[in-house]
DNA sequence: AAGACGAAAGTGGTTGA
DNA sequence: TCAACAACTTTCGTCTT
């Protein structure tokens, strides 16, 4: 790996991610990807694409919402399928008929508008290409199945990118997205949970230690801290301390630990605000890696080693 | 005065009958 | 579909530095 260009071009950060399975090399900080190697990911998906019909047809197999592709790949106009759809089917039809019709201004004009401002909001986080690719791939699916229906486009187009940001790996919080994009947080978890549900995108539980390297320098702390803390949070879930917490407490806390250790104190409030949680969630956390992790032996060596200053 | 701590009540989401 | 439940937040009072 000693190949790998250690620095980003971009902004000279160390904060680089690589990833092997996709032979990205990214910047946690500005999202520069250094090296793409990567062909294509979700080979699945690709193949959806604006190819829709006979591809779709193909490759539906791990879609449990085989109906509604068939009203794609089947000719709209057919009275079979209409009787099928009710209520929201039946615009959903409206839809893909004007779709097949190829003129399809509707959705032409809806993805232009979208896609524009999913760049907008892409940018504006610094994500990288590869996410805003797979972002928009997620937004036409979500179009075309007309799942923007009674959603704002906006929202959508936040929830595609949070779930583009978490299998990517790259993870963003809901209240970054939120700010990003101006739409409630918990719109945009509504919005990515159906859509993901509705497209069966699968999510991997995010991981904690995707958030370390940027609450790290979001807080200035030195790369020992940093390296200190996914220490900690390596620990932690063998401790089987992770599980069914939200990550970005774990995060948060192992980064406040860590950065006690090492001398470089942050205020509960200073780790809370990066990490967009609350001081008390911190303290839960870091009370619990206390009691089940040997910290309280690092601490005490801590404070030793002060013993002897003085 | 500011930070750390903890208790209590409230919120939104998940789960299981 | 509804109620119980866990995780997290908000708020607030107290203690420590």
């Amino acid at each position: 790996m000693s190949s790998y260009v250690k620095k980003c071009s971009e902004c000279g950060s160390i904060n680089l991610m690589i990833n092997k399975d996709k032979g990205e090399v990214i910047c946690r900080d500005c999202g520069l990807v250094i090296e793409e190697r990567m062909i294509d990911f979700g080979q699945e998906w690709s193949e959806f694409d604006s190819e829709q019909s006979e591809k779709r047809r193909r490759t539906g197999a791990p879609m449990t919402y085989t109906r509604y592709d068939r009203g794609l790949g089947t000719d709209i106009g057919q009275k079979g399928d209409i009787f099928k759809l009710q209520g929201k089917g039946m615009s959903k039809f409206f839809r893909l008929r004007k779709w097949q019709y190829r003129i399809s201004t509707a959705i032409e004009r809806n993805l232009k508008l979208a896609l524009a401002e999913l760049k907008r909001v892409a940018s504006y986080l610094k994500l990288p290409k590869s996410v805003e690719e797979e972002a928009s791939r997620i937004y036409t699916m979500a179009v075309q199945r007309g799942l923007v229906r009674g959603r704002s486009m906006e929202s959508v187009v936040a929830g595609a990118l949070y779930a583009a940001c978490r299998r990517h790996e790259v993870p963003r919080t809901l209240d970054e997205l939120s700010e990003a994009s101006s739409i409630d947080k918990k719109e945009v978890g509504r919005t990515y949970r159906f859509v993901t549900r509705e497209l069966g995108i699968r999510i991997l539980p995010s991981n904690p230690v995707d958030y370390i390297p940027r609450f790290a320098s979001a807080l200035k702390l030195n790369p020992e801290t940093q390296s200190k803390a996914v220490e900690i949070l390596e620990m932690a879930e063998n401790s089987e301390l992770t599980s069914g917490r939200g990550p970005t407490g774990i995060a948060a806390a192992s980064l406040y630990v860590a950065a006690l250790l090492n001398n470089e104190k942050r205020t509960q409030r200073e780790v809370a605000d990066v990490a967009g949680v609350t001081e008390v969630t911190i303290r839960n956390r870091y009370k619990e890696l206390f009691k089940k992790l040997n910290l309280k032996d690092q601490m005490k060596e801590k404070e030793e080693q002060e013993e002897k200053q003085k």
